[in-house]
DNA sequence: GTATCTGCAAACCCTTTGCAATAAG
DNA sequence: CTTATTGCAAAGGGTTTGCAGATAC
């Protein structure tokens, strides 16, 4: 299997962009974080490391990424955008808190033939799928009853 | 069943905010308009109406319409919020295509017992599910083949 | 050498907020 | 009467962009 670095090089060159340290470092570096990251969070982690990049970088080297399917962008409706690599990552999914906004990523397996499905259907190619779930975890239903009344769904 | 009207009259009531021909304007022009919608087109298709509410007055309904169940936020990745109606509405999920930015609505009946597995797995009560699909549809996908080259995931 | 990339700062855009006037209860 | 709500305009905060200098190829 190719490492994330290989994908994303052979990705530049097919393009006819340019290979720079600064997209390097910041690839890794989102390689070497766990879980969820932002920009200002992947800013704050370079510069600790000593590493000075500027925001403007990050911002132009993360559709590069997306784009060649190492990362993707998360939504946590908070304002601003969330990523997580998806390379050599399980496909999960998230569940959200609405109280104290903990994430829990699951799996799904019933959605394993989701894509042919749509492809035969509706003649769409898929690309890629998430499962966006809301809801209360034990902790907060049980120390706010009310806030989980009334609202369940299937 | 009861109408949006009825719901979000009670749910005003409940806590004691008030009822302003505003919101219940919006509230209007929402349920009337089909399919997806943003804060702008929202106050310009009230604005060719004749109505002059402000888009401060619009940002601070939306969340009401969001607590009382009437409306969603959807993620479109595009930079800013788009909403739907969910009340009365069934429950669907989106598939975008990546290229011409079309939204095709589907349903996913595999996901009923979602709630119950999420519930005894993770103690976790869902209040609401979403299903984002990313993809190329066929049109696009004739048009500009190599887009959709090596993309595809299960 | 040439075109791309970086860093900086300013511009941008969507959203939120302070404030005075208005209106609901 | 009291307090929430509105509209306006300004502030806010994340993201994008113009430009000059640096750098990959």
């Amino acid at each position: 299997m190719k490492s994330e670095l290989e994908i994303f090089r052979e990705y530049i060159r097919q393009r006819g962009f340019r290979r720079t340290p600064e997209r390097e470092v910041i690839l890794a570096e989102i390689f070497a974080t766990h879980g969820h990251f932002d920009v200002d969070s992947l800013y704050l982690s370079l510069r600790q490391k000593g590493v000075k990049i500027s925001k403007a970088s990050i911002y132009r080297a993360l559709p590069l990424f997306i784009d060649c399917g190492l990362i993707r962008e998360v939504d946590f409706s908070d304002g601003h955008w969330h990523y997580e690599h998806i390379y050599g990552h399980e496909q999960h999914h998230h569940l959200r808190c609405l109280t104290c906004g903990e994430v829990l990523e699951f799996e799904e397996p019933g959605l394993g033939c989701l894509g042919l499905r749509l492809l035969q259907e509706y003649g769409y190619t898929v690309v890629s799928h998430h499962l966006d779930v809301r809801g209360y975890c034990r902790a907060c239903r049980e120390a706010e009853p009310s806030a989980a009344l009334g609202k369940e769904t299937p």
